[in-house]
DNA sequence: ATCGTTGCAAAATTTTTGCAATTAG
DNA sequence: CTAATTGCAAAAATTTTGCAACGAT
């Protein structure tokens, strides 16, 4: 953990972008819950809980954009679905994304950097591919699918 | 270039899929055109100029879902806009996704292998994460967020 | 003949945009 | 005061689904 709220409010500031009650909030939510796979809807539910109010989806769109620019925020789309959020110093972790299941594992930063394929069959994965991420099939539905075959 | 359009079709007929023009279509689309980062839409316009046909969304979509199922295809978001599909055996290289300016950069897989700050390093690519390919600034985007900081 | 597949049209989902009203600085 | 930001509503963009007709095996 180590960016928290204030740090994100202050780069905006720093940038010259206003602070609303809004961007506060989004701010909040982010720093506490972004390695929980939000996606932007997410972000708007737990925005207007805190808020009570209603805070409109644009807005969600318009200050996630904002902090993508400032490189604080990114987007990330795994496997099917909406993107989901993570704060750019997140690197605690990556993702194995099932291409049948579509779970996702998590595996920290540490393998990865290890060989790609060791880190795959760590994890019972099947990598068929590296490519943005590593999508492949998860232990289970391997199995599934090998059980098709015979 | 390994995955031929045969092999595609040999294999959905393995699996009790059948084999319309339609699919047959975009197997040959696929198998020729993969590697130029193609969205469903792409795919779609191609397989409708080589039928001078009216064939479906739906229909590629479905496909699509298909080929992924067996295996043979996948598809990656690359920052924003559209998926684009890739065959699963293309291992041929890798994506750099500037978050800023949205261009991507090809680099290829024996890099990728080495440390990643290399890789990204040696395209101008400054990293500010490796979640779900490698999201950062590319060479120019980051030239400009220098000289706003200053 | 059977049942997977298609096209079409309609819907669902996710994200973007225009604009008048509001509000931070 | 000024210009950035907001909410709302409408639109755009991408993908999914229902269904009757069609076509591969």
């Amino acid at each position: 953990m180590h960016v928290n709220a204030s740090d994100m409010v202050e780069a905006l500031r720093r940038s010259g972008l206003r602070i609303t009650v809004s961007r506060q909030a989004i701010c909040e939510v982010l720093a506490t819950d972004h390695h929980n796979h939000l996606t932007a809807n997410d972000l708007l539910a737990k925005v207007n809980q805190k808020l009570r109010g209603k805070v409109a989806p644009s807005t969600i769109y318009r200050t996630i954009d904002a902090l993508e620019a400032e490189g604080l925020l990114e987007h990330v789309h795994l496997g099917h679905g909406p993107a989901v959020l993570h704060l750019s110093d997140d690197s605690s972790h990556h993702h194995l994304v099932c291409e049948s299941c579509g779970r996702t594992i998590d595996v920290d930063t540490g393998a990865f950097d290890a060989a790609i394929g060791l880190l795959a069959a760590k994890n019972g994965f099947v990598a068929s591919s590296v490519h943005y991420a590593l999508i492949g099939q998860c232990e289970e539905c391997a199995a599934i699918i090998a059980s098709h075959l015979q």
